[in-house]
Parts: C-alpha cells; structure tokens; sequence
DNA sequence: CTTGCAGAATACGTTGCGTATCTTAGCGCA
DNA sequence: TGCGCTAAGATACGCAACGTATTCTGCAAG
C-alpha cells in the first residue's frame, strides 16, 4: 500500500488526528470542518473518528483543548484596575486564537455541558479569577472590606465575553472603557464597607 | 394534480412558506430545519426558496420577524427598579419565544450583519430602552444628575443576554439578583453627581 | 387572443453523514 | 516464538440535504 507499512495506534493516532482537526480547521474554518475530510486529511477513516468523537463540537473542542496552553497564568500587576485589563486582555488573545466563529459554532452545536467547557476553553475559569483578582486587592486594602459577590466580580469578563462572541473584537481601549466605566466602579462601590 | 389548480403569487406565497418555516421549526428545531423540508411542507420548491433567501439564518430571522409581535412595549412601574425588572422579563419572554437554540444557531450561521439583526429581533433595542429607562429615573430625581454611559445602562440587559444565550434560562429570582447586585448599584452610582 | 416572462416545479449531480462489513496489523501474554 | 485479541484501516452503502440546470405554466400586458 502506498507507502507507509506502520500502523499508528493509541496516543499517536488520536495527535494526529487532532493535528489534522486544527489543520482543516484553520483551512476551511469550523463548518468546513468535516468527519470525511479530517479522515483523509489524518490518513485514517471515519469509523476510527466516530469511536472516539461523537460530534464535530467534541472533536474540534478537544483538538483545540490539546493545542491552547492549558493553563491561564494570572496577572498579579499591583492594582486591581491593572489586573483586570490585564485579565481581559488575556481572554481576549486566547479567545481569539481560537476565533470568534469556531466559539459560536461549537456553543451552537454543543449540548449543555459541552457548551460550558467550551467556554471555560477560552475564558478558563474566567469568573474565579476574577473573584481572586479582587480578593487580593481586598487583602491589600486597595477597596473596602464588603464582600463582593461573584455575579459582581465577573461584570468585566461576562461584558467582555459578550463583546468577543456577538461583536468584533474589542480594542484596548473598549478594554480599558468596560474596566473603568462599569467593572470597577461597580466592585469599588460594592466593597464598600 | 393533486388538488389546487391556482397558483400562489408574492405575498401570499411568501406568507405560505413563512408558516411552513415556523412549523418545521417548532417541530424539528432549527437544525431540522431544511430547505428541502419546508419546499414539502409549504408545498412549493426549493428554487423558490433560493430565490428568497440565502441561507436558513435569514429564511428562519424573517419568518420568526413576521411572527414576533413588532414592538417592545417599556414598561414604566414607576421605580428604576422596577422598570429594570420588567424590561429584563420582557427579554426572557420574547426570547423564550424564540428559543435559545434557534437563537444560538442563527449567531452561529449568519455573518455580522444578519447576527446584529437576530439579536434586535429578541432584545429590540435594548440598550437604547435601558437609556431611556435610566433616563427616566434622571429626570424625576430617583437618581443622581449625572450623565450615565450607554454601557452602563446597557450591563443589566446584557449580563441577561449572556445568561439567556449560555446558560439556562433565568429565573424570576436570578433576574432580580442581576438588578439588585450588580445593574442597580452600578447606575445609581454612576448617576452620582 | 396570444405571447413574453417571471415564477414555479422536476430532476439531477454532489457532498457529507453515520454505519456495516471485512481485512489486517500490532501488542500482550503464555 | 507463535497465538489470539483488539483496534486500525479500507471500502462501500443508504440516506438526507444541498444548490442548480432545465423545463414548464399561469399571469398580465398588448
């Protein structure tokens, strides 16, 4: 047969099956991503696919897991303003590594839970960070002692994720205009004793 | 044939199909909608669908646009707070109308101008209705004098949205918690003078 | 009337889906 | 070393939907 004698198996099928998922996908984009072309593209079959992937979303969404780095280091840069456009600078550079209509096309697809690791994909845990983003700047007295729900602390990311899913992509400076017009006003004020 | 001699012209025919659109919908959900199944059901074919419309997003936004009541009441309950509540309501209801699927699946397919349609089509304005609710508050003296930045009247409907699109629907109480922790406080402190 | 044409219907080729079937390679284990 | 099991791989099938080429027909202008 053509050429290759070895049969990949396991962990190295499954890489470059991934690999040909990302290729296909940066070629032809999420909907142009397909069992028959990752397939041949992967020099494997369909059969093979469909024992390891039930959809398009889970197969698309794990090659992309495998790829972004997985973890999603947080800014510490001294003041709570600071460490929030950081953090949405952050998301919006993993976010957009992934695109726009991949995220929608996946979050379209997806069941309920697959639509919530979908997200926590691109704005890893994004709530909980911002909750410890603003813990730390509690700890160092920067606003006051209140707590501050999590529904508070997730302000900026919730109208960032917004903006990145249903708009273009934010500049620095729409950035800049969520965290000082509506983030952190609205944390300052809630913390207030 | 069959039985109908007569021949379906413009309107009548488009309103036809626009029906026909709206069942398979309810019946099969939006990715069950297909060119093929509503040229059967509408009894009509598929070369005049085509003509219409370029793809499902727009054929499924127009018949669901033909289908919507047109206009968004304001609600006016006397109270900023209230108002908020109810216009936020009044979002959960139209886009339970619609559906998160079918709304997730138009976002997904359409380009950006089609998807800044689809999101009108359930939130009409709502942003500019925010304004003016806030507005309102303004003028009889329920808040500060202040100007307040289209964001921020904005953040209440679109922390909704983003429940409504990602996650479960909302409930009554959820609503009222988005008021009350985050969209309130961050207006009547805005309007501070 | 009759005739031109927009509009309607049929039919076709193509693509992707999801599965069934069968062959073959590699790996573990005695 | 050889045996058997599991999974990879190839092929092909039936189905559904796409999008369009082609043909036909009712309608209105002249």
């Amino acid at each position: 047969m053509s050429t290759s004698t070895t049969r990949r198996h396991g962990d190295a099928l499954r890489a470059g099956i991934l690999r040909a998922v990302l290729d296909e996908l940066h070629d032809h984009g999420y909907p142009g991503v397909t069992y028959d072309g990752v397939a041949r593209r992967a020099r494997t079959s369909k059969p093979v696919l469909y024992r390891r992937w039930r959809s398009r979303a889970h197969l698309v969404l794990d090659a992309l897991t495998a790829e972004l780095p997985p973890v999603l280091p947080i800014p510490d840069t001294g003041s709570l303003r600071g460490d929030l456009i950081a953090l949405l600078q952050l998301m919006r550079t993993r976010f957009a590594l992934v695109g726009a209509q991949t995220i929608r096309g996946i979050v379209a697809d997806a069941d309920d839970e697959l639509r919530r690791v979908a997200l926590e994909l691109t704005d890893v845990f994004a709530a909980e960070i911002s909750r410890s983003v603003v813990q730390r700047a509690s700890d160092r007295g920067e606003i006051g002692p209140a707590h501050v729900p999590l529904l508070v602390c997730s302000v900026p990311v919730v109208l960032l994720r917004h903006e990145l899913l249903l708009a273009d992509e934010p500049t620095d400076q729409r950035i800049v205009e969520i965290v000082d017009v509506a983030g952190l006003p609205l944390i300052i004020d809630t913390a207030r004793a």
